[in-house]
DNA sequence: CGGCATCCGGGAAGATACTG
DNA sequence: CAGTATCTTCCCGGATGCCG
């Protein structure tokens, strides 16, 4: 049964297109429902089956455990088992799968214009870090080098700033030049709502340490593209 | 019946992503089965009812239907009447629908590496010529200018290229500098298969007029992405 | 003929319970 | 924790027919 599933890579006859656009082609990859969200959940590294559940809420347990299996024998995505003494099974992107992040960024940047874009529904950690390289203005990063730490509850990321880009991995920043502690909303409000640091540091939603005027410089390089019918 | 459809814009709430992310609700607007090939077959002008049913084979009525009407709820596209004396119904993209093309180019462009991208499958006028588009290496078109005429049977396109863009837009060319007529494969094998357009011409799938040389150099003007596992 | 509604079968998605 | 089994619901795709 299992087997099976393998050997027919992607969608059955029935569900492929018949189409050498290889934008069908790539619907056929990572078009069904969850399937690029799961994509997003892995690109910043490895998760395991109940952090990628937790983290996509709204699938069930079979949606998942296929999508992982049909994603995994297109080479995609990589089951392994981290070494010892974690030994737990992770899945993680192949180079390739990683190859496929400008695609949630050309798609989230197109859909952000949607009159219909409700930006108070939940963020997961990863896409929120994601949407800070999607929406990163070069113009505005111009010449600017940094050093930033982010930590959620638990996680911790480092992101460093040069060339108009973002890179963003995880684990603690080693000499942070600024570092945001607090939940995801809190970070939001800052970057996508302009609410000043220093109200969201009084209200106690977030810690901002290092560099002050260095942060408050930082939250202002990810604009958002105007909505359908505004001025853009 | 159909206001319901028309006041839930996009899918109902069994559906939806609960997902702030943009790539979440990208995939709310144009995630839907066939969704982002309808917009990609109304990506180079307006397309009447049949002829997006005869240019997505695959594809049932009610299914096109619904999507036609989904994507018009969300602003994607319009439903207009022709002029006098055409008169006839045609679906055509909103300014915001047109913006929705670097999403079918990253795409794919992501997809074109997979190991089961089939390019020997049927491709539609429209998403060849898009495809073009997607593939156009900017620095071989380095200082290139140059008018070139397409014509599929009974249907012309024209392209600028310049600037390291190529425009395209539907009918005759005025005075193309070069011009292709024939099927879709015979330019596909000219462009994408490296086949020399002599022996093209010789087995009567494709005629080129004007300057030969140019045409020569024009077709090698779009490199396909190395696939998954060859170095790139 | 173009556009759309209706009905039906198959299959994918979703929810829940259960197992190694 | 990492799935599997089962059941239900809904969507997709095909066929048919209505109506302008």
């Amino acid at each position: 049964m299992k087997l099976e599933k393998i050997t027919n890579c992607g969608p059955g006859p029935r569900r492929r297109y018949n189409d050498a656009c290889g934008a069908a082609h790539g619907l056929e990859l990572v078009g069904d429902r969850w399937a690029l969200l799961v994509v997003r959940e892995l690109m910043l590294g490895p998760k395991r089956f109940c952090d990628l559940k937790a983290d996509l809420p709204g699938i069930s347990a079979n949606v998942l455990t296929q999508r992982l299996e049909e994603l995994e024998a297109v080479g995609i995505l990589t089951r392994c088992k981290l070494p010892p003494p974690a030994s737990v099974q992770v899945y993680e992107l192949t180079p390739w799968g990683y190859e496929a992040e400008p695609i949630l960024q050309v798609l989230g940047r197109w859909a952000a214009r949607s009159p219909y874009h409700d930006p108070t529904l939940p963020l997961t950690e990863t896409s929120f870090l994601l949407s800070l390289r999607t929406m990163l203005d070069p113009a505005r990063a111009e010449g600017l080098r940094l050093t930033v730490g982010f930590r959620f509850g638990a996680q911790a990321y480092t992101g460093c700033l040069g060339d108009g880009q973002l890179a963003i991995r995880r684990g603690e920043a080693e000499n942070p030049d600024i570092a945001f502690e607090g939940a995801v909303p809190a970070l939001v409000a800052a970057v996508y709502g302009g609410q000043p640091l220093s109200e969201l540091e009084a209200s106690g939603a977030l810690t901002v340490t290092g560099d002050r005027a260095l942060a408050a410089r930082f939250v202002t390089l990810f604009p958002l593209p105007p909505k359908v019918g505004e001025e853009g």
